[in-house]
DNA sequence: ATTGACCTTATAGTAAACTTTAGGGTTTTT
DNA sequence: AAAAACCCTAAAGTTTACTATAAGGTCAAT
């Protein structure tokens, strides 16, 4: 029976042992089932479930909106499909908005960092700062 | 001598009162004169300071990057323009990963709500949430 | 002259997302 | 068997970026 301990699921999930436990704290991962002295033993389905949360984060949901996400996946017995899809559809239009926005500083960014020549002269002409004060 | 007071200010730069204190005293705008009764006086200066620090945070950047980026406008002659546009590089290349995943994630949620019944049976097979597994 | 809109400081509160500390117990390695 | 590495809880502390509160002083208009 190989199992993983705290310590072996933050090392794969680019996390640590205190984050984990916020995590559950929070609800965001299931409590695990515990060792006889009392530790906390995971399977693999665990490192998917903090990977997906990482994933997640890095796009840019707070873990509200990820505590969302994941109960598309909890409760999959107690909810109809039109309610999932629903919940979904509310998602994507997150996303869409998050995507727009960030496209919008890209583009913004781009257009500037183009323009400016990068190099060792003074910046006292650098188009970014330009761009910045107006 | 037309001069502003901490209320033009912040209707003039989408901010409030509260915020400008705030930002003077974590040394993102300088401390202007005083009245003699001690009400803030800012010049037009201080617009474009304000409306700079709004901008760039509309970008994406923190205040402490901000007030990096506000470092390399205060001394342009001394600094570089590599050095500015390396700040923004950086920043793009934040963007550009978290755009990436939104897009992997919009299409994976797109692909399957349109393959997702969407009635009212329950859940359990429903392809959102197995996607959302990875 | 008094109301109301505006300004002041200092201090406390808020929310999110951790991180650290204190004071233990357990497992593994040497 | 002792040291090192790992785990536990509860509670307090941290950071970011404000926002609110208390207890005033000032200024313009009626």
């Amino acid at each position: 029976m190989t199992y993983l301990r705290i310590g072996d699921l933050s090392k794969r999930t680019a996390t640590n042992n205190e984050t984990l436990r916020f995590y559950e704290s929070k609800g965001l991962i299931d409590e695990p089932r515990r060792s006889d002295a009392g530790y906390r033993l995971y399977t693999e389905e665990a490192v998917s479930r903090v990977n997906f949360i990482v994933r997640a984060k890095k796009m840019g949901f707070s873990l509200k909106e990820i505590m969302e996400l994941l109960s598309l996946r909890v409760d999959r017995e107690d909810r109809t499909c039109g309610e999932v899809k629903e919940l979904a559809e509310h998602k994507l239009i997150d996303i869409h908005e998050k995507i727009n926005e960030l496209m919008r500083m890209k583009e913004a960014l781009e257009q500037i960092t183009e323009a400016c020549c990068g190099g060792e002269e003074s910046a006292v002409h650098c188009t970014i700062l330009n761009a910045l004060d107006d």
